[in-house]
DNA sequence: TTTTTTCTTGATTGACGAGTCAATAAAGAA
DNA sequence: TTCTTTATTGACTCGTCAATCAAGAAAAAA
């Protein structure tokens, strides 16, 4: 029973169902029928709406990117000051939302993709300039000339975090990423280490 | 013409080439026949010496740690007092060595295959409590009871630093990653944020 | 020399997967 | 109603690849 307007429906079914299916395999070993089939459609289908396996991917890459600057938006939105902003940038990076395996997984397989793909190493880049970006916005009217650097080290600790947090097996330090992570924005806004 | 003692040759081949072919390809999908050719021999034999594709990679990955570990020690060995040690630990992470495409690809193979794999997990444990150790046992003289929260930023700094690093495209910043993560550890050290 | 061990590969098997295609079916347009 | 567009899939093609195996060749042992 062809329904019109299936096309974009169709579109992020296969989108959830590849991310969630590259969560539960790990790596971007997943087959397109397995997509396709979490979907609930046929192989074909997929292939008829997005012409090939690497446009899959790519597409749930975006959507991937899409999430996490919609929850850094949000964050910013009910920000005010400097200080706080710099904190909601910080803490959206850590949301238990970028903890679900199939997001780690996502991202993980991102920076592997990035490698070899333009496309994927286009978007990587503009996630990253939006980062720096954010970051810089506020610093610079707190530090000024030492806000290039700053915000160099935080965007460089919240990737590194992000990293051991994702692989690590204990979520007793769930927290304990976002903490670092604040702790250097303190220390750099002129806060002794402690 | 079978020579004795092939087998430690072989496998060392064998190593090497997966180191580059994963290098070459930018992921794991990567043929045991096409490492074999790259070694020299029949995929056949590589499965004699290994015994499936797993195994091969696992030996890569330990190797490409092993290589890591042996630069740091060689570091440390010229290096005197807490603070030029940590410099050493933290340049030795970011020498030229390690930003070969085939040792960055390594890497970030290595961090996906984490996920899934319990031995690659383990690996993966071992480089970042080492990491953790070296750098903790010249920051406690240094700074007491801050050394912990120190030794996981710089940690986690250095993890983020050369994962942007290893991903992005122009060189001519090739140094930035080394000059922030040494920023980070003055800074730690109670020098001011400039 | 005969036998055993080590080394080596070509050929094969069995499985799986990306992408194509022809065909079916429903909805809307003419 | 007839035609066209959109949706949908089962079946098929073509290719690849991990793993196995039987067999050959050389060195070492007996």
């Amino acid at each position: 029973m062809p329904k019109l307007g299936m096309e974009p429906i169709r579109r992020a079914a296969l989108v959830k169902a590849t991310i969630d299916e590259i969560g539960a395999v790990g790596n971007l070993d997943v087959t397109v029928s397995n997509i396709a089939k979490r979907a609930g459609m046929s192989s074909a289908l997929a292939h008829h709406y997005f012409g090939g396996k690497d446009q899959i991917f790519l597409a749930a890459m975006r959507h991937t990117l899409a999430i996490y600057a919609a929850e850094v938006r949000a964050a910013l939105k009910g920000a005010n000051g400097h200080n706080t902003r710099l904190e909601a940038v910080i803490r959206a990076g850590f949301t238990s939302t970028n903890f679900q395996p199939e997001v780690i997984a996502a991202w993980l397989n991102f920076y592997v993709l990035a490698q070899t793909s333009a496309e994927a190493h286009r978007l990587l880049r503009i996630y990253q300039e939006r980062l720096r970006s954010n970051l810089l916005y506020d610093l610079r009217p707190l530090i000024g000339d030492g806000a290039e650097g700053a915000a160099a080290r935080l965007a460089g600790l919240i990737d590194g975090l992000y990293l051991r947090q994702g692989l690590a097996r204990t979520q007793a330090k769930q927290s304990d990423a976002t903490a670092q992570a604040l702790a250097l924005l303190h220390i750099e806004l002129g806060g002794r280490p402690q």
